[in-house]
DNA sequence: TTTGACCTTCCACTGTACTGGAAGGTTCAT
DNA sequence: ATGAACCTTCCAGTACAGTGGAAGGTCAAA
């Protein structure tokens, strides 16, 4: 299967799986004579499971550290119990934060609702911020 | 007020100071005969606007914007609700979005702190994901 | 044989908001 | 006069996940 064939397999491009291949996220492929990368229906599986953990909010360099471990042979099963259960914590600190920005953000903008002010001073860019 | 006195001032640093300038977020200032940048006390107003505005989750380019519609000696109040209005629907979108991948995260979390697996295949990277 | 679609490598760039460091000039107190 | 603490410019790099494009090689059909 040429990288073409794949990308469209998996719904991504050409540049995005020499880029893995490039970042350690896919095995090098075999090549054709002729040069051609070449690959397996293994790899379709494997972009899946990238894709997979992109999905579950996983970045490129910890779903290479699952692929990593699962290529020593070994199951990443407690590694990935553990960057889910990270990943669980920034987000709900992510969250918490854009809540509190959407709060202060709400106030703002229903106080610059208001019709415009006869008290914009030239002192200050803008009363509002 | 040299530049490391308005850092210190407005709780930034001198390097981020001259980031500004060259962003257009801060007009340049005077120099000294040395050559030393001179700043009035206005400008400690103009770093603390910038900063509200990135509390308010604006971007620096959006800020610039608002500065160089106040420049040119118009009231920016319209397009600073217009921009307070788009973050607070951006925020929105991005709160529904965290919040659906909180929710996926969290059912592999914890189908992962199961014990572990007898069933794990050594065709697929990893049950979980 | 030629055309067009496909493939290769390599280098540089995107956006965001800075940060680090080198090499050199200035100011002020001792 | 010397040392510390400040200032200047310029270049380059950070994280993230790719994307764009140039220059050239390959393959299959017409």
């Amino acid at each position: 299967m040429r990288i073409g064939q794949l990308a469209e397999a998996t719904g991504t491009t050409t540049k995005t799986l020499r880029f893995y291949e490039e970042s350690g996220l896919l095995p090098p492929a075999e090549r054709t004579a002729s040069g051609y990368r070449d690959y397996t229906d293994e790899a379709v599986g494997r972009v899946g499971f990238i894709h997979r953990g992109q999905a579950a909010g996983l970045t490129l360099t910890q779903i290479g550290q699952i692929l990593r471990i699962r290529e020593h042979g070994q199951a990443p099963c407690s590694h990935v119990r553990d960057l889910l259960g990270e990943r669980l914590r920034e987000l709900d600190a992510q969250i918490a934060e854009l809540l509190a920005l959407r709060e202060t953000i709400s106030q703002l903008h229903a106080q610059a609702a208001e019709p415009e002010p006869d008290t914009c001073s030239a002192d200050e860019v803008c009363r509002y911020i």
